[in-house]
DNA sequence: GTCATGTGGTTCAAATTCGAATTACTCGGT
DNA sequence: ACCGAGTAATTCGAATTTGAACCACATGAC
C-alpha cells in the first residue's frame, strides 16, 4: 500500500467546511422545526415528499430511499406521524406485502403552516448567505457527489 | 406576517443538493469508519481534534464546542473512547471542575491507522468529485455558513 | 406446480442522542 | 469572608436510530 495523498490546504477547508455547515445546519433547522413546528427534521422531510408526491402517498422502501435513512427508522417515523393523525398507512392493491405512506388532510395543513418558517430559517442559515455563483456551485456540485453516492 | 420568500430553481436545487450530499457522506463515511477502523465518525472526529491540540488534551466543554455536539453526548463518547484506551481523562489543575480528555499513545495509534482509509473514503466520495474551483467555494461559502450559524 | 431466491415491511435489542436536572465549583461584588 | 450568578461536567430518562432477524409474499427457473 502507497502512503495516501493527504488533502492539501484548499482540499481541507472544503472538507471542513462542509462538514461544519452540514452540522450546523442540521442542528439549527431541527431546533427551528421543533420550536415552531413540533416536528422533527426527518419528520417534516417525509411530509414534504408525501406532499410533492402524485397522490401524496409513497411506497415505504421508496420513501425510505429518498430520505436516506433506514427501512426501520422510517417504520418508526411514519408511526409517530400516523399517531398524530398527519399520516396514515394503505395496503398496496397490487402487491400485499406492498405500503402506502399517505399525507391526510390534516398532514397537508400541519406541513402548510410549518412551511414558511422552515423556508425562512433554510434562508437564514444557508441559501442567503451565499450567492448565485455560490449556489450553482452547490447545486451541480453537491448534486453530483449525491448522485454517485446514490449508486454505490 | 408577509408571504414568505419561497426558494426559486437553483436555490431549491442547492438546497436539495446540499441535504442529499450531507446525508449520504456522513452516511458513507460513518460506514467505512465502522468497517475498517471499528469507530463512530464522532469518536473518529475527537481523535483528529486531539491530536491536533497542542499536548493532545482539550477542555471537555471546548471539544464539544468544536464537535458540535451536545455536552452529554460528548461525555458518553469520551467514556467509550475511555473504555478502550484510546482517551484519556485529566484533572485540569487550574479548575477543580474542569477535565481535559487526553489522546493517548495507543489513541494516537488507533487514529494513525485509521487515517489513510479515511482521507482515501472523503476523497472518494467528496474532494475527488469536485474540481478546484468547486472546492474554494465550498471551502470560502460554506466556512462562512458555518461561522455564522456559530455565533448565533 | 414447485422450489429457491429475493423483496417489502416490521419487530427487536442495543447503541446513541438530546435536554433538563444535578452537583460542585469559580468569580465578582460587597 | 460571604453571597448570587454563572460555569464545568456528569447523570438521568425519554426519544430516536441502526442492523439483524423475521415473516409473508413475489418472481423466475425448471
Amino acid at each position: 500500500m502507497s502512503e495516501p495523498r493527504w488533502l492539501d490546504e484548499l482540499e481541507m477547508a472544503a472538507w471542513q467546511g462542509f462538514l461544519e455547515a452540514s452540522n450546523r445546519v442540521a442542528r439549527r433547522l431541527e431546533q427551528q422545526l421543533k420550536d415552531e413546528a413540533g416536528l422533527s427534521h426527518p419528520q417534516y422531510e417525509i411530509l414534504v415528499h408525501l406532499a410533492a408526491a402524485p397522490g401524496g402517498e409513497i411506497r415505504m422502501t421508496e420513501l425510505a430511499d429518498r430520505l436516506i435513512t433506514s427501512k426501520s427508522g422510517l417504520t418508526y417515523q411514519v408511526g409517530q406521524l400516523e399517531r398524530r393523525g398527519l399520516v396514515r398507512r394503505r395496503a398496496c392493491p397490487t402487491d400485499v406485502r406492498g405500503v402506502f405512506a399517505v399525507l391526510t388532510g390534516e398532514g397537508r395543513e400541519v406541513l402548510r403552516r410549518a412551511a414558511p418558517g422552515h423556508v425562512a430559517a433554510v434562508r437564514e442559515a444557508l441559501i442567503d448567505v451565499l450567492d448565485r455563483d455560490q449556489l450553482a456551485v452547490l447545486a451541480e456540485g453537491l448534486g453530483e457527489v449525491g448522485r454517485r453516492l446514490r449508486r454505490t
